[in-house]
RNA sequence: GGAGAGGUGGCCGAGCGGUUGAAGGCAGCGGUCUUGAAAACCGCCGUGGCAGUGAUGUCACCGUGGGUUCGAAUCCCACCCUCUCCGCCA
C-alpha cells in the first residue's frame, strides 16, 4: 500500500510509475474521493465536537437539578446528521481503501524500465551448462523412468498439475529441503520456522495477495482461510500489528512450507513436468529490516539463495526484472534462474524481492527507533531459497547420465544415503 | 461440537451510562539528592486521522462489527480469540 499523503502530493510520480509497470491507472478520481473524504471529515468532526460539548453541559444541568429537555431534543437532531455523515464518509473509505489496495508498488529508481520480460537485466551468471555426448532427456521422462516420479497416479488421485514423489525422489524433496534449511539456519544465521499452511484474509492482504489477486489463490469452503500460495504470507504477518524496537532489527526468518497456487491464466504452460504445479515445495527466505539497510539486506539474501546453487554445482543467472515483469508488491526483484538442459535456457528458481514499506504498511509492521521516537514502517523482503521442486527438476536434468541414471550432487549424499539413483 | 469464565494502554490491573484516553502498580524516560550507584521524592510517559509553518486544536480508538442513547469501556445483538470442564481426535 502506498502513503495516501504520498499519493496526494506526488501524483505525476506516481502515474508514471504505474505505466511503467503496465498498469496505468489514473489517479484523478483518487484524487477527488481523497478531497471528498477529507471535507466530510472535518464537517462531522466540528459536528461531533459540538456534541461532545453538550453531552458535558447536559451532564452538568442534571447534576445541578436542572433540566436539559431543550438541549436533548437539539442534539436529536445533531445525532441524526452524525450518522448520516458518518455513513457517507465510511462509503468514500471504503471506495479508497479498495482503490489503494490495488495499486502496486512503485519500482526503484534503479530498476530498468521495460515492458516484460526482455527488458530485464542480467546481472551476473555461475557455472558453465554441462556438455552433454547424449541427447538429453526432460526431468519428467528421468523422473518416470527411474520411477520416482507419477505424475499419471497423481492426475487419477488429485487431477493435473500435481505429482507423487516416490522412494529416492521423495528422499530427494526431503533431503534438499533439510539441506537448504540446514545451510541457511547454520551457515547464514537465519531463524527457523515452520508456518501454518492456511492463513486468514487480513495475512493475505496484508502481503498483498488479496484482494487483486484473489483467483490466485485456493480458498477453504466455509472458511475465510487460504492455502497459502508461499510461506511469505504466514512468516511476513507473524509480526502484523507489531511495534518492534529498532534494536531487534534486522530480522532473519527462514520456513520451509509447502505452497498451493490456482495457476489461474497459466493454462497449457509448462504442463510437463515439475516445473508449474498446484502444490509445491518451497524454502522461503524473509528478512524484516530498517528501511536504510533494505537494499544491502536484499543483496545479502540474493547471495544466500544463490549459495544453495553453487553448494549443489548446478549453472545459474541473477536478473534484475524491470519494471514491467516486477511483482506487485515489489520494489525491486531479482530472479535466479537455473539452467535446464532439456529447454536449452534458465528457469526461474528463486525470485528476492525488496519491499520496501509496501507490505509494512499494509500488514502495520513497524518499529521505534528509541524509546521516545514515532514508529515508522520497517522494510520487509523475502526470497526463495529455493523452490524444491524445480530444484530436483535442476538436478535430474543436469546430472542424468547417458544410461538413465542421476548422479547425486555430493553435498546431498549424506542426505540421500547414496551416491545416484539408477 | 456442548457448558462456563474472560478479552481494558509495553505489562499487571480498576472501572455506578455523564469532565474516563481511561484509577493504581510495574517497566521506561527526564530531574532532585549522591563522589558514583541504589533507595527515596518530583515530573513525563499510547496510536492514528484531519486542520495549521508552528504552538496547538479537534476527532477516533478499551477483541471486531453493528445497535440503543443527547451521551457507551460501561447496556443490547452478532462474530472472533483465550482459558477451564465435557465430547471427539493425530
Amino acid at each position: 500500500m502506498l502513503d495516501i499523503k504520498f499519493i496526494r502530493e506526488n501524483t505525476q510520480l506516481v502515474e508514471e510509475a504505474l505505466k511503467n509497470r503496465n498498469m496505468p491507472l489514473a489517479l484523478d478520481g483518487f484524487l477527488t474521493l481523497e478531497k471528498e473524504r477529507r471535507s466530510i471529515l472535518t464537517e462531522v468532526e466540528a459536528l461531533k465536537s459540538e456534541r461532545n460539548q453538550a453531552s458535558q453541559e447536559i451532564s452538568q444541568i442534571k447534576k445541578n437539578g436542572g433540566d436539559a429537555a431543550d438541549k436533548i431534543t437539539a442534539m436529536r437532531e445533531v445525532g441524526d446528521k452524525i450518522a448520516e455523515m458518518d455513513a457517507a464518509l465510511r462509503e468514500v473509505e471504503e471506495k479508497l481503501t479498495s482503490l489503494v489496495l490495488n495499486i502496486p508498488n512503485l519500482p526503484h529508481e534503479s530498476v530498468p524500465v521495460g515492458k516484460d520480460e526482455h527488458d530485464n537485466q542480467e546481472m551476473r551468471k555461475w557455472g558453465a551448462p554441462a556438455e552433454f555426448s547424449f541427447a538429453v532427456k526432460g526431468h519428467w521422462e528421468i523422473g518416470e523412468k527411474l520411477n520416482i516420479l507419477d505424475f499419471e497416479r497423481a492426475a487419477k488421485v488429485t487431477g493435473a498439475r500435481f505429482t507423487f514423489y516416490r522412494g529416492l525422489g521423495a528422499r530427494l524433496e526431503r533431503s534438499l529441503i533439510n539441506f537448504m534449511l540446514d545451510l541457511h539456519t547454520g551457515e547464514h544465521g537465519y531463524t527457523e520456522f515452520f508456518p501454518p499452511f492456511i492463513v486468514n484474509r487480513d495475512s493475505m492482504t496484508g502481503t498483498g495477495q488479496l484482494p487483486k489477486f484473489a483467483a490466485d489463490a485456493f480458498k477453504l469452503e466455509g472458511y475465510d482461510y487460504f492455502l497459502i500460495p508461499t510461506a511469505e504470507v504466514p512468516v511476513t504477518n507473524l509480526h502484523r500489528g507489531e511495534i518492534m524496537s529498532a534494536a531487534d532489527l534486522p530480522l532473519h526468518y527462514v520456513a520451509y512450507s509447502a505452497c498451493f497456487r490456482s495457476e489461474a491464466g497459466a493454462a497449457g504452460r509448462d504442463t510437463r513436468g515439475l516445473i508449474r504445479q498446484h502444490q509445491f515445495n518451497k524454502v522461503e527466505l524473509v528478512k524484516f529490516s530498517l528501511p536504510e539497510n533494505s537494499y544491502a539486506e536484499l543483496e545479502a539474501l540474493t547471495l544466500n539463495a544463490e549459495k544453495v546453487l553453487q553448494l549443489l554445482k548446478l549453472p545459474y543467472r541473477v536478473i534484475k526484472l524491470c519494471t514491467g515483469d516486477m511483482g506487485f508488491s515489489s520494489a525491486m526483484t531479482y530472479d535466479i534462474e537455473v539452467w535446464l538442459p532439456s529447454q536449452g535456457c534458465y528457469r526461474e528458481i528463486s525470485s528476492c524481492s525488496n519491499f520496501g514499506d509496501f507490505q509494512a504498511r499494509r500488514a502495520d509492521i513497524r518499529f521505534r527507533r528509541d524509546n521516545k521516537a514515532k514508529p515508522e514502517y520497517v522494510h520487509t523482503l523475502n526470497g526463495s531459497g529455493l523452490a524444491i521442486g524445480r530444484t530436483v527438476s535442476a538436478i535430474l536434468e543436469n546430472c542424468q547420465q547417458e544410461d538413465g541414471s542421476v548422479v547425486i550432487p555430493e553435498v546431498l549424499r549424506p542426505y540421500m544415503g547414496t551416491d545416484v539413483i539408477k
